[in-house]
DNA sequence: TGCATGCATCGACAACTGTCAATATACGGG
DNA sequence: CCCGTATATTGACAGTTGTCGATGCATGCA
């Protein structure tokens, strides 16, 4: 994987679309998937779901894995793809992982839905 | 396929989420994950893309298919996908069948993205 | 040093997805 | 009524995805 930023270059269409025009370039398109891709799984939103309600918006592992009822390996899992997509910050503080939202993250994966 | 509402019942999460709550309810993750996941194709990007940008808001398949570099079949099948979803509309005008966005819904997605 | 704990990685597997070629269906024109 | 055109549907197939069990790798503690 290559840990892209949330929206990094747009690269194509001008401020406005002028109209008539190739609309969303291939290139746009897919890095606008791909972390869509990382939102279209239930088990991925309320695992943001609870990262973001939880104290001071971060949360561990061993909080995530019991109320969505899945094993550990597939909550790290989870938690990678989030955090290749740019959504989750990942950090380690002793023994355990803590993730947080990346600020403005999902704002911006919610601008690219609305600005197609 | 069923062709549900954009952003049907939530049935859970009061107004605010007071905190310390279930957070987000596996159906409601659901019910979000599959619009997402109808978003989360570069090829249904640039169709919604095409569709917004076309004379009127809307376009028909053979306005769809050639930019896009795919079959027939296969836009065919994106579009099935999107109208399923919520996302597009389908009018058929005599022999060619027209495409348009439903209002509001790709705002809703975006909310369903940020009220997480 | 040895061991228990929290998390990540690996390997495997069923289920799903995107794509195409072939075919079916519906509509308008002659 | 037959034919051509525009879409939709079907069947098939490779590639991806979500999940689990087993294992590896740190870290903290006795």
């Amino acid at each position: 994987m290559d840990t892209f930023q949330p929206l990094a270059s747009a690269a194509e269409s001008a401020c406005c679309t002028p109209s008539g025009r190739p609309a969303l370039g291939a290139a746009e398109a897919q890095a606008r998937a791909r972390v869509l891709k990382a939102l279209s799984d239930p088990n991925r939103l309320r695992l943001l779901s609870i990262v973001k309600a939880g104290d001071g918006g971060e949360a561990c592992v061993c909080d995530l894995t019991e109320p969505l009822d899945l094993g550990q390996p597939t909550v790290s899992h989870h938690l990678k793809i989030l955090v290749d997509a740019g959504l989750l910050h990942r950090e380690k503080r002793g023994t355990w992982a803590y993730y947080s939202l990346v600020p403005g993250a999902l704002e911006a994966a919610a601008v690219s839905v609305t600005t197609l």
